[in-house]
RNA sequence: GCCGAUGUGGUGAAAUUGGUAGACACGCACGCUUGAGGGGCGUGUUGCGCAAGCAGUGCCGGUUCGACUCCGGCCAUCGGCACCA
């Protein structure tokens, strides 16, 4: 039979269409709204993951949606190309990353189109492309320029039998993941962008993305960490050095009762030359990846240097201790240490037998004691000499003026943000365009040599060290200054460098004249930007942050890039692994796997479905390469088609919330769109519709017009201001399900149905396009769906005359009554208590007490308080 | 450890502003349709109870006429923690 629902045939041909019309190709129309709609572009990692179909299905949504507000919609894809798994592949596969980066992308494209998705694919651009990076070359000489890139030392992780650098992930419980080494850290030279010359701006327009997420928004601003204390020096005993903090704590200063410093610190390394056991320490601290997480999980260990630091109120010797916890790329490397008021001190003291002052108690005379753990709160000094009686905010200010007269110290604002290390010592990213000259140092290349093009023609070899570093042609090059033997930077941008400007790019990414034109500004802010919640601060600070040097270089005019934000949670996926034999993790995909239930059906175990023995989980996590865990939609697709599984996708969870991923329930999404594809396919065979006459309608056809847009009306509130498009989803469900059984075949029921079936198929359009697009040629419309306007609501259906309330006794449900819409509150008060069940609880509930108040709720309730 | 979230039936979830807990689905059970399978249609499905009803939204406590929703404490899970992207 030639009406069955064939998904195959549909969208295909429905494809074709868009790609013959260019329907999704936009150019600067000025007549029209715009609207920029922007999914956080993939890393081409080989085949998409439901974290895609998720991601890139939201975007396609609201892009569908817009477009039917009558807007000129933008809708672009591209490839986050450059990175790491791409060296990985290489090594494993002896592929060129280059050209497994090219395969990926011909794939995943295939994938995406295969999707739906409304992309104007014109714009495409990936970023390992030279039309691409030669612009972040040119930008980031412009930046050196102005001063805002500078190079410093700073750590990284080393290991010493591959004789490479690791990044955190290849580094797994303190080895590397290919040698089993265990890692050091390593100094050596990086070039470094001063965010924090604009960390004070990026907090205070924080406060302008109002149409952010809270908890995003939180999250930058704790970030940054803004705060205000004072940086103060102690003297160092017999010395002219000066060691100088931070702290937000001016307050407690009376209370120090040592002084903990990082183990690269000078002076511990000073100490430590003539003092083998202290050597020692410093280099077993050496023995940790450099991870904030796994700092502050270790075991807090220190040493005495034997050196002791002067305080500055009193004069008195504090020793100073090397810590392991203490972070030389934060502040100075070094921090003032008060036991009594600080719970890292505090324990830290106990267990090396350091002394432990009270210099502040609670305020309001609570008892308290630091007997069994650090008091932190602010209160009144004690023990302070001068400072004595003052609280903590006035003692904040008498400490830091004491300091400040005495030119020891001063007030000072802090920010936890550290300048943007850029440099990554890899071989698959962008290379900074920076030659180094022995006579005139860092010099960069010059304009017309740009871009400094990566070679693709490589070999990696078992190390998986960068193979540019190892490539004369490549790093041989003469100085652009002096015109003597000089030798090319071989490190390559971080990854987010190109991240931070795509969204940018994609509005004219033809342009090989310049980095960006005119249309920026006619396309830029992004107004809506969708993407993981795990890109919550790192790559959106970033990207503002980028946007920022932009525009002060002229190339937008925008202060921020990304006007609405839409924070996409987690799908989720078990992850399996075996060790291998150097302890490292072989991780297993759970496409291969077969998990064991116990009696009660939970789960106990998996097993390799290859060789039926056991496999470790290491829990839940989001689908990545790194876990290999990413489940393909592809078998999917192939079974169902795009539409059904684009309904699943947003049917299975509000978009912000992780999802555990599973695929039971596509079937039934499957179900409804086979449904409604017969329900509109029978009445369209029942011949032509008259028009409809609102006016001769009975109480049964004016229900079902009441019910289409009460259906309506929470359709487009939760498309366009909720973003719930599951309850849109069950909205439409609910609305055919009440269709489905309304079987008048008059002329009028008809007419009535087709109204439905119309407004169905364009609210459901966004979601399933193929499908829609197909059935509203069934209906008889001559026009594209892909052209239509969002439907309107008819009010006048939506009036009714009684209301249906829910009376309550002591707040239990109790029984319904039924008023007209606008009933005086005295009766509804009566009628409530007449009704017998409500009166029969208010009897039983009686009992020597008295009905006391009458509470109603317009439209919505009564509760009959008995006491 | 720090920062941010989440926790509701057997499962995914809904309850939008403090006002009917479990919409809409999945699964399951039973029935109808079918030669069978598939598909479709219908009924039921939070727990306990024959019922009236009682209890119930991770755990403990609080505010309120009324709490999944607000407040305090705890537990578990997830995301991020600067070289995964």
């Amino acid at each position: 039979m030639s009406n069955e629902y064939n998904p195959k045939s549909i969208e295909s041909s429905v494809q074709k269409v868009w790609e013959d019309n260019k329907s999704f190709e936009v150019t600067e129309d000025h007549s029209k709204e715009k609207f920029y709609c922007l999914s956080m572009f993939p890393y081409p990692s080989g085949k998409l993951h439901m974290g895609h179909v998720r991601n890139y299905t939201i975007g396609d949504v609201v892009s569908r949606f817009q477009r039917m507000q009558g807007k000129n919609v933008l809708q672009p894809m591209g490839w986050d190309a450059f990175g790491l798994p791409a060296e990985n592949a290489a090594i494993k596969n002896n592929v060129p990353p280059a050209a497994w980066t090219d395969s990926n992308i011909d794939d995943m494209r295939g994938q995406l189109k295969k999707m739906g998705l409304a992309y104007d694919w014109s714009r495409e651009l990936a970023t390992c492309k030279p039309e691409y990076y030669r612009w972040e070359q040119w930008f980031f000489l412009k930046l050196l320029e102005k001063g805002i890139v500078y190079r410093k030392k700073a750590t990284v992780n080393w290991d010493p039998i591959d004789q490479t650098v690791l990044a955190n992930e290849q580094v797994v419980d303190g080895r590397g993941w290919r040698s089993g080494a265990v890692v050091e850290q390593r100094e050596i030279d990086q070039w470094f962008l001063k965010i924090t010359d604009y960390a004070d701006e990026l907090l205070e327009d924080v406060q302008k993305l109002e149409e952010w997420p809270e908890q995003v928004r939180t999250m930058q601003a704790n970030w940054i960490g803004r705060s205000e204390g004072v940086n103060m020096s102690f003297g160092i005993e017999n010395s002219k050095d000066e060691l100088s903090v931070f702290t937000t704590r001016p307050d407690t200063l009376m209370g120090v009762t040592y002084v903990a410093v990082a183990p690269q610190h000078p002076l511990a390394l000073e100490a430590a030359s003539n003092n083998p056991e202290l050597s020692a320490f410093i280099d077993e601290c050496k023995n940790i990846k450099v991870a904030e997480a796994d700092m502050a999980k270790m075991e807090k260990k220190g040493m005495a240097t034997g050196i002791n630091a002067v305080h500055p109120v009193t004069g008195d010797l504090v020793p100073v201790w090397v810590a392991n916890f203490v972070l030389m790329s934060y502040g100075s490397g070094a921090v003032m240490a008060v036991p009594a008021h600080d719970e890292r001190d505090y324990e830290f003291a106990n267990k090396y037998g350091i002394d432990i002052k009270q210099v502040i108690t609670s305020a309001d005379g609570d008892k308290m004691s630091i007997s069994e753990e650090a008091y932190t709160e602010k209160g009144v000094l004690i023990n302070s000499g001068e400072f004595d009686g003052l609280s903590s905010a006035d003692a904040f200010n008498a400490i830091a003026d004491f300091l400040s007269k005495e030119n020891k110290g001063a007030k000072t604002v802090n920010y936890r943000l550290r300048d943007w290390g850029v440099s990554r010592q890899r071989y698959w990213g962008c290379p900074i365009p920076i030659i180094y000259c022995d006579d005139c140092g860092a010099v960069p290349v010059p304009e017309k040599d740009l871009p400094v093009e990566l070679p693709t023609e490589i070999a990696f070899d078992e190390t998986g060290g960068s193979p540019i570093k190892k490539m004369p042609e490549f790093y041989e090059t003469t100085c652009p200054s002096c015109g003597k033997a000089a030798r090319r930077e071989t490190d390559t941008f971080d990854t987010f460098f190109e991240s931070s400007w795509y969204y940018a790019r994609y509005t004219g990414a033809d342009n090989n004249q310049s980095m960006l034109d005119e249309r920026a500004d006619y396309w830029l802010p992004v107004d809506q930007y969708i993407g993981g919640i795990e890109h919550a601060v790192l790559h959106l600070l970033y990207a503002r942050f980028f946007h920022k040097l932009m525009r002060d270089e002229g190339l937008v005019s925008s202060d921020e890039p990304f006007t609405k934000l839409l924070t996409q949670g987690m799908v989720l996926a078990n992850t399996y692994y075996r060790e291998n034999d150097k302890g490292g993790q072989e991780w297993i995909s759970p496409e291969n796997v077969d998990v064991q239930f116990d009696e009660k059906g939970k789960p106990k175990g998996a097993i390799l479905r290859e060789d039926g023995k056991p496999v470790l989980t290491d829990g839940m996590s989001k689908m990545s390469k790194s876990k290999n865990n990413g489940v393909d939609p592809q078998g999917l697709i192939d079974k169902y088609g795009a539409d059904t599984l684009r309904l699943f996708s947003m049917f299975a969870a509000p978009p912000d919330q992780s999802m555990e991923w599973s695929d039971t329930g596509v079937e039934g999404a499957n179900r409804f769109l086979r449904r409604l594809w017969r329900q509109v396919q029978e009445h369209a065979e029942r011949g032509s519709v008259e028009k409809l006459d609102i006016a001769s309608l009975n109480d049964e056809q004016k229900a079902i017009r009441r019910k289409l847009y009460l259906s309506l009306q929470k359709v487009t509130d939760d498309m366009s201001r909720r973003f719930t498009f599951n309850t849109a989803i069950a909205a439409n469900m609910e609305l055919l399900n009440d269709v489905a059984k309304f079987k008048d075949e008059s002329e009028q029921g008809r007419a009535v149905r087709q109204e439905v079936f119309e407004t169905v198929l364009l609210m459901l359009s966004p979601i399933a396009p193929h499908i829609c697009e197909e059935l509203w040629q069934t209906l008889g419309k001559s026009s594209a769906l892909i052209d239509e306007l969002w439907p309107e609501i008819d009010e006048s259906a939506l009036v009714q005359d009684n209301i249906e309330l829910i009376v309550q006794v002591n707040g239990k449900l109790r029984g319904k009554i039924t008023v007209s819409v606008d009933a005086e509150e005295e009766n509804i008060k009566q009628q409530a208590q007449d009704s017998a069940n409500v009166k029969k609880f208010i009897n039983e509930n009686l009992a020597g007490k008295s009905v006391r108040k009458i509470i109603v709720v317009k439209g919505r309730l009564v509760n009959i308080v008995v006491a």
